[in-house]
DNA sequence: TTTTGTATTATTGTTAACAATCACAAACTA
DNA sequence: TAGTTTGTGATTGTTAACAATAATACAAAA
Protein backbone atom coordinates (compact mmCIF):
# COMPACT_ATOMS: atom_id res chain seq x y z
CA UNK A 1 0.00 0.00 0.00
CA UNK A 2 0.82 3.81 -0.74
CA UNK A 3 1.91 5.80 2.30
CA UNK A 4 -1.25 8.05 3.27
CA UNK A 5 -2.62 9.88 0.35
CA UNK A 6 -6.07 10.66 1.27
CA UNK A 7 -7.87 13.27 2.94
CA UNK A 8 -7.90 11.42 6.22
CA UNK A 9 -8.89 14.02 9.56
CA UNK A 10 -11.97 15.19 7.72
CA UNK A 11 -13.59 15.60 10.99
CA UNK A 12 -10.41 16.90 13.14
CA UNK A 13 -10.39 17.58 16.72
CA UNK A 14 -13.08 19.96 17.90
CA UNK A 15 -11.62 21.98 20.62
CA UNK A 16 -9.93 19.37 22.07
CA UNK A 17 -13.26 17.97 22.97
CA UNK A 18 -13.75 15.45 20.44
CA UNK A 19 -10.35 13.66 19.39
CA UNK A 20 -11.02 11.03 16.40
CA UNK A 21 -10.23 9.99 12.88
CA UNK A 22 -13.35 8.63 10.84
CA UNK A 23 -12.57 5.37 10.72
CA UNK A 24 -9.48 4.02 11.10
CA UNK A 25 -7.58 5.84 14.58
CA UNK A 26 -4.14 6.76 13.58
CA UNK A 27 -3.24 3.89 10.85
CA UNK A 28 -3.46 1.03 13.18
CA UNK A 29 -1.02 -0.97 11.49
CA UNK A 30 -2.73 -4.24 13.03
CA UNK A 31 -6.01 -3.62 10.96
CA UNK A 32 -6.12 -5.61 8.13
CA UNK A 33 -5.16 -4.61 4.71
CA UNK A 34 -8.94 -4.27 3.84
CA UNK A 35 -9.72 -2.60 6.53
CA UNK A 36 -6.92 0.26 5.96
CA UNK A 37 -8.27 1.11 2.35
CA UNK A 38 -11.72 0.74 3.36
CA UNK A 39 -11.10 3.30 6.13
CA UNK A 40 -9.62 5.62 3.46
CA UNK A 41 -12.31 4.95 0.88
CA UNK A 42 -14.82 5.62 3.15
CA UNK A 43 -13.30 9.02 4.16
CA UNK A 44 -13.06 9.97 0.35
CA UNK A 45 -16.70 9.52 0.29
CA UNK A 46 -17.51 11.48 2.95
CA UNK A 47 -15.36 14.38 2.34
CA UNK A 48 -17.24 14.26 -0.96
CA UNK A 49 -14.29 13.83 -3.11
CA UNK A 50 -15.89 10.50 -4.58
CA UNK A 51 -19.48 12.19 -5.18
CA UNK A 52 -22.69 10.20 -5.19
CA UNK A 53 -23.64 7.24 -7.85
CA UNK A 54 -19.45 7.54 -8.21
CA UNK A 55 -18.52 3.97 -9.72
CA UNK A 56 -16.48 2.09 -7.29
CA UNK A 57 -14.40 0.07 -9.82
CA UNK A 58 -12.27 -2.97 -8.34
CA UNK A 59 -9.62 -3.17 -10.60
CA UNK A 60 -9.01 0.82 -10.23
CA UNK A 61 -8.60 0.51 -6.39
CA UNK A 62 -6.42 -2.23 -6.58
CA UNK A 63 -3.61 -0.67 -8.91
CA UNK A 64 -4.35 2.78 -6.70
CA UNK A 65 -3.70 0.51 -3.23
CA UNK A 66 -0.99 -1.63 -5.48
CA UNK A 67 -3.05 -4.70 -4.14
CA UNK A 68 -5.03 -7.16 -5.11
CA UNK A 69 -8.70 -7.13 -5.73
CA UNK A 70 -9.32 -9.54 -3.10
CA UNK A 71 -8.70 -7.13 -0.38
CA UNK A 72 -10.34 -4.59 -1.73
CA UNK A 73 -13.68 -6.75 -2.24
CA UNK A 74 -13.21 -6.76 1.40
CA UNK A 75 -13.15 -3.40 1.79
CA UNK A 76 -16.19 -2.73 -0.11
CA UNK A 77 -18.21 -5.16 1.81
CA UNK A 78 -16.70 -3.15 4.79
CA UNK A 79 -18.16 0.36 3.32
CA UNK A 80 -21.33 -1.30 2.12
CA UNK A 81 -21.89 -2.03 5.74
CA UNK A 82 -21.63 1.56 6.74
CA UNK A 83 -24.10 2.42 4.60
CA UNK A 84 -21.45 4.02 2.27
CA UNK A 85 -21.19 1.67 -0.55
CA UNK A 86 -23.70 -0.03 -2.71
CA UNK A 87 -23.12 -2.97 -3.83
CA UNK A 88 -24.99 -3.85 -7.06
CA UNK A 89 -24.81 -8.15 -7.84
CA UNK A 90 -22.13 -8.53 -10.78
CA UNK A 91 -22.67 -4.79 -11.74
CA UNK A 92 -20.12 -3.70 -9.32
CA UNK A 93 -19.97 -1.18 -6.22
CA UNK A 94 -21.05 2.39 -6.34
CA UNK A 95 -21.08 5.42 -3.91
CA UNK A 96 -24.45 5.28 -2.29
CA UNK A 97 -26.56 7.34 -3.55
CA UNK A 98 -29.81 8.55 -1.68
CA UNK A 99 -33.66 9.06 -3.03
CA UNK A 100 -35.32 11.90 -1.23
CA UNK A 101 -37.43 9.16 0.06
CA UNK A 102 -34.80 6.84 1.61
CA UNK A 103 -33.08 10.20 3.08
CA UNK A 104 -36.33 11.10 4.85
CA UNK A 105 -36.52 7.73 6.41
CA UNK A 106 -32.85 7.35 7.55
CA UNK A 107 -33.55 11.40 9.27
CA UNK A 108 -36.71 9.57 10.87
CA UNK A 109 -34.64 6.83 12.50
CA UNK A 110 -31.54 8.79 13.18
CA UNK A 111 -34.17 11.19 15.43
CA UNK A 112 -35.46 8.38 17.01
CA UNK A 113 -32.39 6.64 18.62
CA UNK A 114 -31.18 10.62 19.35
CA UNK A 115 -34.34 10.91 21.34
CA UNK A 116 -33.32 7.72 22.97
CA UNK A 117 -30.00 8.84 23.83
CA UNK A 118 -31.52 11.74 24.81
CA UNK A 119 -33.78 10.07 27.21
CA UNK A 120 -31.06 7.99 28.42
CA UNK A 121 -28.64 10.83 29.38
CA UNK A 122 -31.30 12.86 31.49
CA UNK A 123 -31.43 9.90 33.70
CA UNK A 124 -28.27 11.29 35.46
CA UNK A 125 -26.31 14.64 35.50
CA UNK A 126 -24.23 15.32 32.45
CA UNK A 127 -22.18 18.27 33.78
CA UNK A 128 -18.92 17.45 31.64
CA UNK A 129 -21.68 16.92 28.81
CA UNK A 130 -23.92 20.48 29.05
CA UNK A 131 -20.24 22.55 29.10
CA UNK A 132 -19.26 21.11 25.85
CA UNK A 133 -22.59 21.59 24.09
CA UNK A 134 -22.69 24.88 25.42
CA UNK A 135 -18.82 25.15 23.69
CA UNK A 136 -20.26 23.40 20.58
CA UNK A 137 -23.59 25.68 20.08
CA UNK A 138 -20.93 28.92 20.23
CA UNK A 139 -19.31 27.98 17.44
CA UNK A 140 -22.30 26.99 15.90
CA UNK A 141 -22.97 30.44 15.82
CA UNK A 142 -20.17 31.76 14.74
CA UNK A 143 -20.05 28.79 11.95
CA UNK A 144 -23.77 30.00 11.21
CA UNK A 145 -22.31 33.26 9.88
CA UNK A 146 -20.07 32.17 7.57
CA UNK A 147 -21.05 32.81 3.96
CA UNK A 148 -20.77 29.46 1.75
CA UNK A 149 -19.45 26.72 4.09
CA UNK A 150 -22.58 24.44 5.37
CA UNK A 151 -19.86 21.64 5.72
CA UNK A 152 -18.12 22.66 8.83
CA UNK A 153 -21.33 23.40 10.38
CA UNK A 154 -22.85 19.99 9.36
CA UNK A 155 -19.70 18.37 11.19
CA UNK A 156 -20.17 20.12 14.02
CA UNK A 157 -23.54 19.15 14.44
CA UNK A 158 -22.36 15.56 13.88
CA UNK A 159 -20.04 15.69 16.41
CA UNK A 160 -22.06 17.24 18.94
CA UNK A 161 -24.69 14.32 18.19
CA UNK A 162 -21.99 11.91 18.64
CA UNK A 163 -20.67 13.62 21.77
CA UNK A 164 -24.29 13.20 23.31
CA UNK A 165 -24.11 9.13 21.69
CA UNK A 166 -20.94 8.84 23.66
CA UNK A 167 -22.40 9.46 26.86
CA UNK A 168 -25.31 7.79 26.59
CA UNK A 169 -24.02 4.42 27.85
CA UNK A 170 -25.32 2.48 25.41
CA UNK A 171 -22.00 1.87 22.91
CA UNK A 172 -24.34 -0.29 19.98
CA UNK A 173 -26.80 2.52 20.32
CA UNK A 174 -23.59 5.22 20.15
CA UNK A 175 -22.38 2.75 17.10
CA UNK A 176 -25.36 3.09 15.01
CA UNK A 177 -26.41 6.29 15.69
CA UNK A 178 -22.42 7.31 14.22
CA UNK A 179 -23.43 5.23 11.10
CA UNK A 180 -26.90 6.79 10.39
CA UNK A 181 -25.02 10.38 11.25
CA UNK A 182 -21.99 9.84 8.65
CA UNK A 183 -24.59 8.36 6.21
CA UNK A 184 -26.84 11.17 6.44
CA UNK A 185 -23.64 14.18 6.72
CA UNK A 186 -23.05 14.37 2.88
CA UNK A 187 -27.10 15.05 2.55
CA UNK A 188 -27.95 17.48 5.35
CA UNK A 189 -25.40 19.65 4.11
CA UNK A 190 -28.21 20.25 1.57
CA UNK A 191 -30.17 21.85 4.10
CA UNK A 192 -27.59 24.17 6.10
CA UNK A 193 -26.79 25.68 2.46
CA UNK A 194 -28.08 29.32 3.40
CA UNK A 195 -27.02 31.53 6.27
CA UNK A 196 -30.52 32.02 7.32
CA UNK A 197 -30.98 27.94 7.84
CA UNK A 198 -27.74 27.64 10.01
CA UNK A 199 -28.91 30.32 12.06
CA UNK A 200 -32.25 28.87 12.67
CA UNK A 201 -30.37 25.61 13.43
CA UNK A 202 -28.04 27.30 15.70
CA UNK A 203 -30.64 28.60 17.95
CA UNK A 204 -32.95 25.29 18.02
CA UNK A 205 -29.64 23.99 19.40
CA UNK A 206 -29.01 26.28 21.65
CA UNK A 207 -33.00 26.41 23.12
CA UNK A 208 -32.27 22.59 23.18
CA UNK A 209 -29.02 23.02 25.03
CA UNK A 210 -30.61 25.31 27.80
CA UNK A 211 -33.44 23.05 28.04
CA UNK A 212 -30.94 19.94 28.68
CA UNK A 213 -29.53 22.10 31.32
CA UNK A 214 -32.54 22.91 33.04
CA UNK A 215 -33.37 18.98 32.74
CA UNK A 216 -36.28 19.32 30.46
CA UNK A 217 -36.17 16.55 28.65
CA UNK A 218 -39.58 16.95 26.75
CA UNK A 219 -38.49 20.20 25.55
CA UNK A 220 -35.31 19.43 24.61
CA UNK A 221 -36.74 16.36 22.89
CA UNK A 222 -39.49 18.40 21.07
CA UNK A 223 -36.79 21.28 19.84
CA UNK A 224 -34.52 18.69 18.52
CA UNK A 225 -37.68 17.05 16.70
CA UNK A 226 -38.31 20.07 15.33
CA UNK A 227 -35.09 21.03 14.40
CA UNK A 228 -34.48 17.77 12.52
CA UNK A 229 -37.68 18.17 10.37
CA UNK A 230 -36.96 21.78 9.31
CA UNK A 231 -33.55 20.80 8.32
CA UNK A 232 -34.50 17.63 7.33
CA UNK A 233 -37.64 18.62 5.23
CA UNK A 234 -34.97 21.72 3.51
CA UNK A 235 -32.55 19.18 2.53
CA UNK A 236 -35.47 16.62 0.81
CA UNK A 237 -36.44 19.90 -1.06
CA UNK A 238 -32.98 20.16 -2.19
CA UNK A 239 -31.98 17.02 -2.97
CA UNK A 240 -35.35 16.57 -5.09
CA UNK A 241 -34.47 19.67 -7.03
CA UNK A 242 -31.18 18.62 -7.80
CA UNK A 243 -32.30 15.13 -9.31
CA UNK A 244 -35.21 16.86 -10.97
CA UNK A 245 -32.59 18.98 -12.41
CA UNK A 246 -30.36 16.33 -12.90
CA UNK A 247 -33.24 14.11 -14.89
CA UNK A 248 -33.63 16.43 -17.34
CA UNK B 1 -23.05 -26.18 -4.53
CA UNK B 2 -24.91 -28.83 -3.05
CA UNK B 3 -28.21 -29.39 -3.36
CA UNK B 4 -30.67 -28.23 -0.49
CA UNK B 5 -29.52 -30.19 2.82
CA UNK B 6 -30.22 -27.09 5.69
CA UNK B 7 -33.09 -26.36 7.36
CA UNK B 8 -34.66 -23.67 5.71
CA UNK B 9 -37.99 -22.13 6.27
CA UNK B 10 -37.21 -21.89 10.13
CA UNK B 11 -39.52 -19.19 10.19
CA UNK B 12 -42.10 -20.89 7.65
CA UNK B 13 -45.48 -19.44 6.62
CA UNK B 14 -47.89 -18.57 9.44
CA UNK B 15 -51.23 -18.32 8.71
CA UNK B 16 -50.85 -17.06 5.63
CA UNK B 17 -50.38 -13.60 6.79
CA UNK B 18 -46.72 -13.83 6.51
CA UNK B 19 -44.31 -15.79 3.49
CA UNK B 20 -40.90 -15.66 3.68
CA UNK B 21 -37.95 -17.01 4.31
CA UNK B 22 -34.87 -15.95 7.04
CA UNK B 23 -32.79 -14.89 4.24
CA UNK B 24 -32.78 -15.57 0.54
CA UNK B 25 -36.65 -15.93 -0.56
CA UNK B 26 -36.57 -19.58 -2.19
CA UNK B 27 -33.17 -19.56 -3.32
CA UNK B 28 -33.19 -17.18 -5.58
CA UNK B 29 -31.37 -18.34 -8.68
CA UNK B 30 -30.08 -14.82 -9.78
CA UNK B 31 -28.41 -14.33 -6.48
CA UNK B 32 -24.87 -14.65 -5.83
CA UNK B 33 -23.05 -18.08 -4.50
CA UNK B 34 -21.99 -16.20 -1.47
CA UNK B 35 -25.24 -14.38 -0.80
CA UNK B 36 -26.39 -18.54 -1.29
CA UNK B 37 -24.30 -19.41 1.15
CA UNK B 38 -25.04 -16.61 3.36
CA UNK B 39 -28.59 -17.31 3.80
CA UNK B 40 -27.91 -21.13 4.57
CA UNK B 41 -25.53 -20.78 6.66
CA UNK B 42 -27.88 -17.46 8.92
CA UNK B 43 -30.62 -20.20 8.85
CA UNK B 44 -28.27 -22.24 10.32
CA UNK B 45 -26.98 -19.85 13.25
CA UNK B 46 -30.60 -18.75 13.38
CA UNK B 47 -32.24 -22.36 14.32
CA UNK B 48 -29.70 -22.94 16.80
CA UNK B 49 -28.08 -25.68 14.83
CA UNK B 50 -24.63 -23.67 14.99
CA UNK B 51 -24.55 -22.10 18.70
CA UNK B 52 -23.44 -19.10 20.08
CA UNK B 53 -19.55 -19.22 19.95
CA UNK B 54 -19.18 -21.86 16.97
CA UNK B 55 -16.05 -21.35 15.19
CA UNK B 56 -17.08 -20.94 11.61
CA UNK B 57 -13.60 -22.01 9.54
CA UNK B 58 -13.50 -21.13 6.11
CA UNK B 59 -12.22 -24.54 4.60
CA UNK B 60 -14.35 -26.65 6.49
CA UNK B 61 -17.87 -24.05 4.96
CA UNK B 62 -15.48 -24.64 1.57
CA UNK B 63 -15.79 -28.38 1.67
CA UNK B 64 -19.44 -28.48 2.30
CA UNK B 65 -20.45 -26.21 -0.02
CA UNK B 66 -18.25 -27.19 -2.66
CA UNK B 67 -17.13 -23.79 -3.22
CA UNK B 68 -13.38 -22.00 -2.57
CA UNK B 69 -12.85 -19.60 -0.11
CA UNK B 70 -13.76 -16.52 -1.88
CA UNK B 71 -17.42 -16.42 -1.52
CA UNK B 72 -17.10 -17.93 1.82
CA UNK B 73 -15.18 -15.15 2.76
CA UNK B 74 -18.37 -12.86 1.35
CA UNK B 75 -20.66 -14.65 2.75
CA UNK B 76 -19.26 -14.23 6.48
CA UNK B 77 -19.01 -10.17 5.45
CA UNK B 78 -22.68 -10.71 5.00
CA UNK B 79 -23.25 -12.81 8.04
CA UNK B 80 -21.39 -9.84 9.84
CA UNK B 81 -23.49 -7.44 8.41
CA UNK B 82 -26.63 -9.16 9.55
CA UNK B 83 -25.11 -9.67 13.37
CA UNK B 84 -24.95 -13.40 13.16
CA UNK B 85 -21.35 -13.59 12.52
CA UNK B 86 -18.34 -11.92 14.38
CA UNK B 87 -15.08 -11.92 12.38
CA UNK B 88 -12.13 -11.46 14.32
CA UNK B 89 -9.36 -10.31 12.28
CA UNK B 90 -6.73 -13.16 11.48
CA UNK B 91 -8.63 -15.31 14.07
CA UNK B 92 -11.66 -16.67 11.98
CA UNK B 93 -15.14 -16.04 12.50
CA UNK B 94 -17.41 -17.36 15.13
CA UNK B 95 -20.94 -17.41 15.89
CA UNK B 96 -21.86 -14.05 17.23
CA UNK B 97 -22.29 -14.07 21.07
CA UNK B 98 -23.75 -11.40 22.81
CA UNK B 99 -22.81 -10.56 26.86
CA UNK B 100 -25.34 -9.80 28.72
CA UNK B 101 -24.50 -6.20 28.62
CA UNK B 102 -24.58 -6.25 24.76
CA UNK B 103 -28.16 -7.76 25.05
CA UNK B 104 -29.37 -5.31 27.22
CA UNK B 105 -28.22 -2.59 24.66
CA UNK B 106 -29.99 -4.56 21.59
CA UNK B 107 -33.03 -4.83 23.69
CA UNK B 108 -33.10 -1.48 24.54
CA UNK B 109 -32.47 0.04 20.64
CA UNK B 110 -35.06 -2.86 19.35
CA UNK B 111 -37.62 -1.18 21.81
CA UNK B 112 -36.89 2.59 20.39
CA UNK B 113 -37.10 1.07 17.07
CA UNK B 114 -40.78 -0.49 17.52
CA UNK B 115 -42.15 2.58 19.53
CA UNK B 116 -40.82 4.73 16.48
CA UNK B 117 -43.12 2.04 14.24
CA UNK B 118 -45.87 1.96 16.32
CA UNK B 119 -46.42 5.29 16.42
CA UNK B 120 -46.08 5.47 12.64
CA UNK B 121 -48.64 3.13 12.82
CA UNK B 122 -50.69 4.75 14.65
CA UNK B 123 -50.95 8.18 12.25
CA UNK B 124 -53.64 6.35 9.67
CA UNK B 125 -56.17 3.23 10.64
CA UNK B 126 -54.76 -0.55 10.52
CA UNK B 127 -58.02 -2.69 10.37
CA UNK B 128 -56.27 -5.36 7.90
CA UNK B 129 -53.09 -5.18 10.32
CA UNK B 130 -55.65 -5.18 13.61
CA UNK B 131 -57.07 -8.61 12.44
CA UNK B 132 -53.80 -9.99 11.59
CA UNK B 133 -52.20 -9.46 15.38
CA UNK B 134 -55.73 -10.19 17.07
CA UNK B 135 -55.21 -14.03 15.16
CA UNK B 136 -51.25 -13.62 16.02
CA UNK B 137 -52.39 -13.05 19.94
CA UNK B 138 -54.72 -15.89 19.84
CA UNK B 139 -51.45 -18.18 18.79
CA UNK B 140 -49.28 -16.75 21.22
CA UNK B 141 -51.84 -17.67 23.83
CA UNK B 142 -52.23 -20.86 22.58
CA UNK B 143 -48.13 -21.55 22.13
CA UNK B 144 -47.85 -20.04 25.28
CA UNK B 145 -49.36 -22.91 27.12
CA UNK B 146 -47.13 -25.72 25.54
CA UNK B 147 -44.60 -27.21 27.52
CA UNK B 148 -40.42 -26.53 26.30
CA UNK B 149 -41.47 -24.67 23.16
CA UNK B 150 -40.22 -21.56 23.98
CA UNK B 151 -39.33 -21.57 20.23
CA UNK B 152 -42.03 -21.28 18.35
CA UNK B 153 -43.41 -18.64 21.00
CA UNK B 154 -40.65 -16.63 20.12
CA UNK B 155 -40.67 -16.77 16.53
CA UNK B 156 -44.42 -16.11 16.31
CA UNK B 157 -43.40 -12.40 18.15
CA UNK B 158 -41.12 -11.83 15.58
CA UNK B 159 -43.39 -12.22 13.13
CA UNK B 160 -45.86 -9.83 14.74
CA UNK B 161 -43.13 -7.34 15.49
CA UNK B 162 -42.00 -7.85 11.67
CA UNK B 163 -45.62 -7.68 10.57
CA UNK B 164 -45.94 -4.42 12.39
CA UNK B 165 -42.85 -3.03 10.72
CA UNK B 166 -43.68 -4.06 7.26
CA UNK B 167 -46.99 -2.13 7.49
CA UNK B 168 -45.14 1.27 8.69
CA UNK B 169 -43.85 2.87 5.64
CA UNK B 170 -40.90 3.01 6.21
CA UNK B 171 -38.79 0.54 4.49
CA UNK B 172 -35.06 1.28 6.17
CA UNK B 173 -36.91 1.39 9.72
CA UNK B 174 -38.17 -2.32 8.69
CA UNK B 175 -34.90 -3.99 7.58
CA UNK B 176 -32.97 -2.56 10.61
CA UNK B 177 -35.46 -3.63 13.43
CA UNK B 178 -35.88 -7.00 11.68
CA UNK B 179 -31.84 -7.48 11.45
CA UNK B 180 -32.18 -6.55 15.47
CA UNK B 181 -34.94 -9.16 16.03
CA UNK B 182 -32.95 -11.60 14.46
CA UNK B 183 -29.94 -10.93 16.32
CA UNK B 184 -31.80 -10.88 19.54
CA UNK B 185 -34.28 -14.07 18.75
CA UNK B 186 -31.95 -16.69 20.18
CA UNK B 187 -31.91 -14.56 22.89
CA UNK B 188 -34.87 -13.73 23.85
CA UNK B 189 -35.92 -17.24 23.49
CA UNK B 190 -34.35 -17.39 27.56
CA UNK B 191 -36.60 -15.09 28.36
CA UNK B 192 -39.52 -17.29 27.89
CA UNK B 193 -38.72 -20.66 28.63
CA UNK B 194 -41.38 -21.24 31.55
CA UNK B 195 -44.70 -20.91 30.59
CA UNK B 196 -45.26 -18.60 33.17
CA UNK B 197 -43.35 -15.79 31.50
CA UNK B 198 -45.12 -16.53 28.18
CA UNK B 199 -48.59 -16.29 29.51
CA UNK B 200 -47.15 -13.40 30.95
CA UNK B 201 -45.78 -11.94 27.97
CA UNK B 202 -49.20 -12.76 25.83
CA UNK B 203 -51.29 -11.19 28.12
CA UNK B 204 -49.55 -7.62 27.37
CA UNK B 205 -49.45 -8.90 23.63
CA UNK B 206 -53.36 -9.00 24.09
CA UNK B 207 -53.68 -5.46 25.90
CA UNK B 208 -51.44 -3.74 23.68
CA UNK B 209 -52.95 -5.14 20.50
CA UNK B 210 -56.29 -4.19 22.20
CA UNK B 211 -54.66 -0.67 22.99
CA UNK B 212 -53.58 -0.16 19.70
CA UNK B 213 -57.37 -1.00 18.64
CA UNK B 214 -58.75 1.76 20.39
CA UNK B 215 -56.24 4.32 19.19
CA UNK B 216 -54.32 4.33 22.46
CA UNK B 217 -51.05 4.77 21.40
CA UNK B 218 -49.38 5.61 24.58
CA UNK B 219 -51.11 2.68 26.14
CA UNK B 220 -49.32 0.44 23.78
CA UNK B 221 -46.27 1.80 23.87
CA UNK B 222 -46.22 2.04 27.54
CA UNK B 223 -47.62 -1.72 27.48
CA UNK B 224 -45.17 -2.60 24.91
CA UNK B 225 -42.15 -1.11 26.34
CA UNK B 226 -43.40 -3.27 29.70
CA UNK B 227 -43.04 -6.56 28.28
CA UNK B 228 -40.02 -5.78 26.70
CA UNK B 229 -38.75 -4.48 29.70
CA UNK B 230 -40.46 -8.07 31.73
CA UNK B 231 -38.40 -10.39 29.02
CA UNK B 232 -35.57 -8.71 28.20
CA UNK B 233 -35.01 -8.82 32.16
CA UNK B 234 -35.55 -12.36 32.72
CA UNK B 235 -33.68 -13.23 29.12
CA UNK B 236 -30.80 -11.16 30.78
CA UNK B 237 -30.82 -13.47 34.26
CA UNK B 238 -30.63 -16.40 32.38
CA UNK B 239 -27.82 -15.21 30.02
CA UNK B 240 -26.32 -14.38 33.16
CA UNK B 241 -26.58 -17.36 35.13
CA UNK B 242 -25.66 -19.21 32.02
CA UNK B 243 -22.42 -17.78 31.45
CA UNK B 244 -21.62 -18.15 35.17
CA UNK B 245 -22.00 -22.11 34.98
CA UNK B 246 -20.05 -22.10 31.71
CA UNK B 247 -17.30 -19.64 33.36
CA UNK B 248 -16.95 -21.89 36.39
C1' DT C 1 4.06 -28.91 38.99
C1' DT C 2 4.21 -24.83 36.63
C1' DT C 3 6.15 -22.04 33.36
C1' DT C 4 8.56 -20.68 29.33
C1' DG C 5 10.48 -21.20 24.84
C1' DT C 6 10.36 -23.35 20.48
C1' DA C 7 8.82 -25.99 16.61
C1' DT C 8 5.00 -27.64 14.22
C1' DT C 9 0.51 -27.33 12.35
C1' DA C 10 -3.55 -25.24 10.98
C1' DT C 11 -5.88 -21.20 9.51
C1' DT C 12 -6.42 -16.79 7.59
C1' DG C 13 -4.67 -13.05 4.33
C1' DT C 14 -3.30 -12.24 -0.29
C1' DT C 15 -2.28 -13.01 -5.08
C1' DA C 16 -2.85 -13.86 -10.04
C1' DA C 17 -5.23 -16.33 -13.48
C1' DC C 18 -9.56 -18.15 -15.32
C1' DA C 19 -14.74 -18.17 -16.06
C1' DA C 20 -19.10 -15.96 -16.22
C1' DT C 21 -21.66 -11.92 -16.79
C1' DC C 22 -22.81 -7.37 -18.13
C1' DA C 23 -22.60 -2.94 -20.75
C1' DC C 24 -21.93 -0.79 -24.93
C1' DA C 25 -21.65 -0.14 -29.76
C1' DA C 26 -21.91 -1.45 -34.43
C1' DA C 27 -24.46 -3.82 -37.74
C1' DC C 28 -28.69 -5.42 -39.39
C1' DT C 29 -33.73 -5.62 -40.23
C1' DA C 30 -38.30 -3.65 -40.65
C1' DT D 1 -35.38 6.26 -38.59
C1' DA D 2 -36.49 3.16 -34.89
C1' DG D 3 -35.81 -1.01 -32.94
C1' DT D 4 -33.57 -5.40 -32.41
C1' DT D 5 -29.61 -8.32 -32.51
C1' DT D 6 -25.15 -9.71 -32.01
C1' DG D 7 -20.35 -9.33 -30.93
C1' DT D 8 -16.64 -7.23 -28.48
C1' DG D 9 -14.53 -5.32 -24.45
C1' DA D 10 -14.53 -4.57 -19.76
C1' DT D 11 -15.80 -5.96 -15.14
C1' DT D 12 -17.10 -8.96 -11.60
C1' DG D 13 -17.32 -13.84 -9.70
C1' DT D 14 -14.54 -17.74 -8.63
C1' DT D 15 -10.56 -20.64 -8.13
C1' DA D 16 -6.22 -22.59 -6.41
C1' DA D 17 -1.72 -21.69 -4.79
C1' DC D 18 1.39 -18.95 -1.90
C1' DA D 19 2.58 -15.99 2.25
C1' DA D 20 1.83 -14.47 6.81
C1' DT D 21 -0.10 -15.10 11.11
C1' DA D 22 -2.05 -17.41 15.08
C1' DA D 23 -2.93 -21.75 17.79
C1' DT D 24 -1.13 -26.00 19.51
C1' DA D 25 1.93 -29.40 21.31
C1' DC D 26 5.95 -30.59 23.28
C1' DA D 27 10.17 -30.24 25.63
C1' DA D 28 13.26 -28.08 28.81
C1' DA D 29 14.08 -25.32 32.85
C1' DA D 30 12.66 -23.18 37.24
Amino acid sequence: MKPSDTPMGLLADWEGAVAFRLFAEQQDPTLTVSEQIAARVGDRILCGQMPTGTRIGEQELADEFNVSRGPIRDALRILEREGLATILPRRGAIVTELSSDELRELLEIRAGLFELVVRKLAAQPQLALLSMLRAGVERLDALANVPDDAGEYAETTYKLLILCARQCGNQRLQRMLTALSLQTLRYSKLGLASVQRRQRSAALWREATEAFALGDVERMVALTRQRIEESGAEAITQLQAQMNSKGS
